[in-house]
DNA sequence: TCTATATGATTAGCTTACGATTTACTGTTA
DNA sequence: TAACAGTAAATCGTAAGCTAATCATATAGA
């Protein structure tokens, strides 16, 4: 079981949260093929607007590229994204969501919206803007580490 | 990025935090050769007492049971856990920390208290309460799902 | 210009999470 | 007691995270 104290609490917490979700979220995105990790690519890709690099969209998602280039190799692999060359670099990929890639979207981020909503249910948006604030302030210090 | 409203942010940015603790505390256990997971293990272990079967090991750490296999299979090889024989049942092992493990679990969790401190700097205990508290709600909900 | 360094993507290999299946044993019930 | 359902652990395969190393190309400096 998790410590005492709050603060020693917090991390164990946190991960069995993210663990959880998750789970649960590959569960319901399965049958359309996808999975937590490659849905949260696409939203990323989406927002951050198609012709990213990988290393710009690595470093949105807080990833490693090796990560992200195996990622990218499953929803190329589905048709979901595409891998064009950029005429300026020829080392870089520019990153696009394909037709199907945009028409599945919404079906997944509809499921996820769902989950998203059962999971938070009754609970304050005050509190969820604290937990929020935590999650923010944590990035802040770690980012001041010796995390190379 | 994560999407707008605090409601539609917590998943990702929560899940963020959870791989930058990992991350930093394995750069940390490293020189031990001791990981996150592992040294985890060892906590829920300690906190459980000794003579805990696998089972119910992988319950503490909400985990499953094929993860904790490895975990542990690592942990003995070098000595730091002993999976025992029960007289009672014998399909069960019971799980007990060695003298080697209890020696160096004082230098991981001082470690890890370390960077726990350095990542909680300036967070105010009562937010922290506030965040746990939004933690255990999204586990009481999510354990009322689908999740079989 | 030519060489050295830096950078984008990839590959390889390890870890830790999962589900599905298998093996060994327990306990119950016909 | 013999069959059968249930349970503890292990095994296998896959996913997704990481580091380290490699390859190709860009860029900066002598």
């Amino acid at each position: 079981m998790a410590p005492q104290t709050p603060r020693a609490q917090f991390p164990f917490t946190n991960a069995r949260v993210s663990r959880r979700w998750r789970k649960l979220l590959n569960e319901r995105l399965k049958d359309l093929g996808v999975t937590q990790a490659r849905w949260f690519t696409m939203v990323c890709l989406q927002r951050g607007g198609g012709g990213l690099t990988q290393r710009e969209l690595a470093h949105l998602m807080t990833i490693e590229n090796p990560t992200l280039v195996r990622l990218l190799d499953s929803l190329e692999e589905q048709g979901l994204i595409e891998r064009r060359l950029c005429k300026r670099d020829r080392r870089a990929r520019l990153l696009y969501l394909t037709n199907a890639g945009e028409c599945v979207m919404s079906k997944l981020n509809e499921r996820a919206n769902v989950l998203r909503d059962e999971m938070l249910k009754g609970i304050e948006n005050t509190d969820l803007e604290v937990a929020l604030h935590v999650f923010e302030r944590v990035m802040e210090n770690s980012a001041n580490l010796n995390n190379s």
